[in-house]
DNA sequence: ACCGGTGATGTTAGCGATAACACCTGGTCG
DNA sequence: CGACCAGGTGTTATCGCTAACATCACCGGT
């Protein structure tokens, strides 16, 4: 009968090849000194057993893993989660593993406490995604000394942070409504406390105040298509809104969708933008016109963010910036005459 | 100057608790005889030093990890990335961290290379969300004695399995739109190497026949809006197509922007159903009939049936099947006499 | 009063890797 | 020609834990 026999260890492989397990060490880690023949003598044994060296064995004696910890919230938004997907993408092929802590809340006890739990994992870093203050509240429970990158966080604080230029984009989306020659530009915004929400804010108030058009007020909602729905009934009985910016393509699918239904043409009567360029806003009615961030650039320079914090040892408190693209389609028309 | 001291370890706590590491060991893992004082005053010592065990040590010894990894396709659609946040969730609750493997194509190179990271990584157990059946072949690579999960994988394979019962979704789906007076129903597919797709074509055509209806050739797409909508212009084309049901809500949306430009209108001239409850459905135009999945229920099961492999160490193929709900909105509709 | 059982604890031996150092061999140099 | 250096290799200690066994005090039964 066959005895389930233990995954081999490096002394097996050390031993088929007639070296110490030190040399097999050395082979494995690419240490220069050892002899070429003995070099392929050992890889050829570790080849024939199918060794997989010990990760737990080697975190405990370096006191490293190669482990990355994530904590976001528990969403399927399309952007955090293309966020999410392009991260372990990257970290995958800097050969890390990636840990996601998700959270329901984005409040501060509910993120320490992810934090903690990948910090009893001993990872060798962690990104906090934190689009909004609660969250990024949170950080501050995150002993120094701990490498860490926060996206979509507070710009006003000194951690090392990668984000979107909401504001470029915003700023982007309403110049674009008024060079078609609206008079003004209408803003469906998402939560007030989310960063993300407010540099768009922010941005499209410039265009307004650069272009000197009127600030009409902003509207708030949250992320959801209900939300723009909401919005939309109300923004399709005032005859003068003729442009509206959503922050996001949820919203913009909402609102939509509350003009079909009170006859407001998109765009021959309004002209509509949004924000994330989901896969399918190119098939909303009419085509969405909207900001594409670029998810996969965001998680890269998180990577390289982290992972010099992890070799250097903490330091500085960089900063990085991925600028948006306006996507043009065809809810963008001049306003009706 | 401090030098930054290493974290505690068990004999800190040790110490300072006045009794051996080993029971400390115990406290940590609840065995039952400690001395109820003894265990407060070790208790007592570990909040003080901020202890956490050292996982890597643990897992070194005991061979186990608290880790689950996913294997899951490098996509934001958004059954998969709910399925996932709820794995993920569910795996928390239960103490376990998930160590997600994304993969661009679901073939079986790029799976069997997941899984073998994973496997490098000792990791407790796997979910493969396996819907193809190149995915699906991969598994064939995995060594027996690893506990794993397929999720919505294939029916015909001996592996333990979750999935949603995508023919009953379908039949309930074809079945509405019957009972409102159709004659026949159309089908857009997803893509015909997708279990899913295969099933809700499956449990679509059951319906037919039960009803003895007519069944039309089914029109085959991928998941995207895009593809609904090159379905869309072609079936808007045909007076006599009034009833169609669509693999997912994203054709759906694709589907109605076509009938929408060729002007035939939805519910009135055309009833639409779809399949997965995008948080956006009820913001379509019209607000979407679909079905939709329960995909906590999904990740709950799978996780159940992998702690139970691990456990049991392995032992049968069990097979759990999620009934989803059908959910009625405004896209169904009598058939224009 | 003696003995075995039981509960509470301590001691020792690994788990599988890396780090530090010791040990050989040769070749080079004074 | 012996000392020294450096490259290649082996030996030993160690990381922080758990498992297994050892120990000890104390209990009740006969």
């Amino acid at each position: 009968m066959e005895k389930t026999s233990r995954d081999p260890a490096m002394t097996d492989v050390a031993r088929l090849a007639g070296v110490s397990h030190q040399t097999v060490s050395r082979v494995l880690n690419n240490h220069p000194n050892v002899r070429e023949q003995t070099r392929l003598r050992v890889q050829a044994a570790i080849k024939e057993l199918d060794y997989r060296p010990n990760r737990a064995a080697r975190a405990l004696v370096t006191g490293k893993t190669q482990l990355i910890g994530v904590v976001a919230q528990n969403s399927t938004l399309y952007g955090p989660a293309s966020l999410l997907s392009a991260f372990e993408e990257a970290a995958a092929a800097a050969g890390f593993a990636v840990s996601v802590g998700r959270v329901k809340v984005l409040d501060r006890e509910s993120i320490s406490a992810a934090v903690e739990r990948h910090r009893d994992q001993r990872v060798a870093g962690i990104v906090v995604i934190a689009p909004t203050s609660s969250a990024a509240d949170a950080l501050a429970d995150v002993p120094a000394g701990v490498p860490l990158v926060t996206v979509d966080g507070d710009p006003d604080r000194p951690t090392p942070l990668v984000t979107v230029d909401q504001a470029a984009g915003a700023y982007e989306a309403t110049r674009h409504l008024l060079e078609a020659g609206h008079e003004t530009v209408w803003h469906v915004s998402g939560p007030a406390d989310w960063f993300d929400a407010a540099g768009r804010v922010h941005g499209w108030r410039q265009a307004l105040e650069a272009a000197h058009a009127e600030v009409p007020p902003v509207v708030t909602a949250d992320w959801s298509a209900a939300a723009g729905y909401r919005a939309g009934q109300m923004l399709a009985r005032m005859p003068e809104v003729t442009a509206v910016f959503c922050s996001n393509d949820h919203l913009a699918l909402g609102l939509l969708r509350a003009m079909s239904e009170r006859g407001r043409r998109v765009p021959h009567d309004l002209s509509v933008v949004g924000f994330d360029d989901v896969p399918e806003a190119a098939y909303f009615i009419p085509p969405l016109t909207t900001v594409r961030p670029d998810f996969a650039a965001v998680a890269r320079e998180t990577l390289g963010l982290l992972l010099q914090q992890v070799s250097d040892g903490g330091a500085a408190a960089p900063r990085r910036t991925v600028e948006p693209t306006l996507v043009k389609r065809e809810s963008v028309a001049p306003p009706p005459r």
